[in-house]
DNA sequence: TTTGACCTTCACATCGATGTGAGGGTTTCA
DNA sequence: TGAAACCCTCACATCGATGTGAAGGTCAAA
């Protein structure tokens, strides 16, 4: 598919696409005339990149742990490298850590609302 | 406290102290000599502020939320608007798919780390 | 009383993600 | 052939979060 159908189908700016394949996160293949040529599977990977980045990680960050996300029992050793490994270790961490203070937060918004919805309404306000 | 020790216990710059008070997340108490003045319960306040900041969260947002976060069980009705309401709602539903998507994700690199550790090393790279 | 470590406000700079549009080529269809 | 709807690159603009520093006030200790 070319960059308009993928940017319908996981409504995300054609701006995006392109900004995403200049910092890595995803390659296109080229039509004999230019155009960017995309396999269905990049509509989950856009997605994916997307929620990553909508969760706080940054694009390089996400380029990094990308290759051992959909892969994990096939794994590159040229990306086994200790660096990348820590990275890889850190992140993880990092995004324990995002789990249990979004976690926290929205149990706390639930009770909110919870409680809320349970009190009558008042006409008076 | 003053901004300073405010700052070394949140691990947080200065100038993000005063930002976040400019944006209404946070409200200082000032000495007779203009200087800001915290309470204890500010050290917390600036952590979760910055856990959600890190969890791709704007100040807009996080000024909305916080007021309902910290006092579940007393409720003021005045923050209790319909569209306040809609909006926690959305927004704790965001929070949810964050989420999803980063234990997704950390699982997924858990995974990968764990086939990696359980590999032998090989000498010739 | 001066030095140093605080604090104040203000303002400009940076950085990453995103918006917008100019200028131009390609394909399809009337 | 020409209009419409795609696509391309390039570049400037915006926005939120953050860095940095100037210019100056306060306070404690030497």
């Amino acid at each position: 598919m070319r960059i308009g159908e993928l940017a319908a189908r996981t409504d995300t700016p054609r701006r995006l696409l392109r900004y995403y394949e200049e910092q890595g996160l995803i390659v296109a293949n080229r039509l004999p005339n230019g155009y960017r040529d995309y396999d269905d599977a990049y509509v989950d990977r856009v997605l994916q990149i997307r929620g990553l980045l909508d969760a706080g990680l940054p694009t390089r960050i996400i380029k990094q742990i990308l290759p051992c996300l959909n892969k994990p029992r096939q794994i590159h050793f040229d990306d086994a490298l200790p660096e990348t490994l820590a990275l890889l270790a850190s992140e993880r961490d990092k995004m324990t850590a995002r789990i249990s203070c979004l976690t926290r937060n929205r149990d706390a918004i639930s009770e909110y609302l919870e409680i809320v919805s349970r009190t009558p309404a008042s006409t008076t306000g």
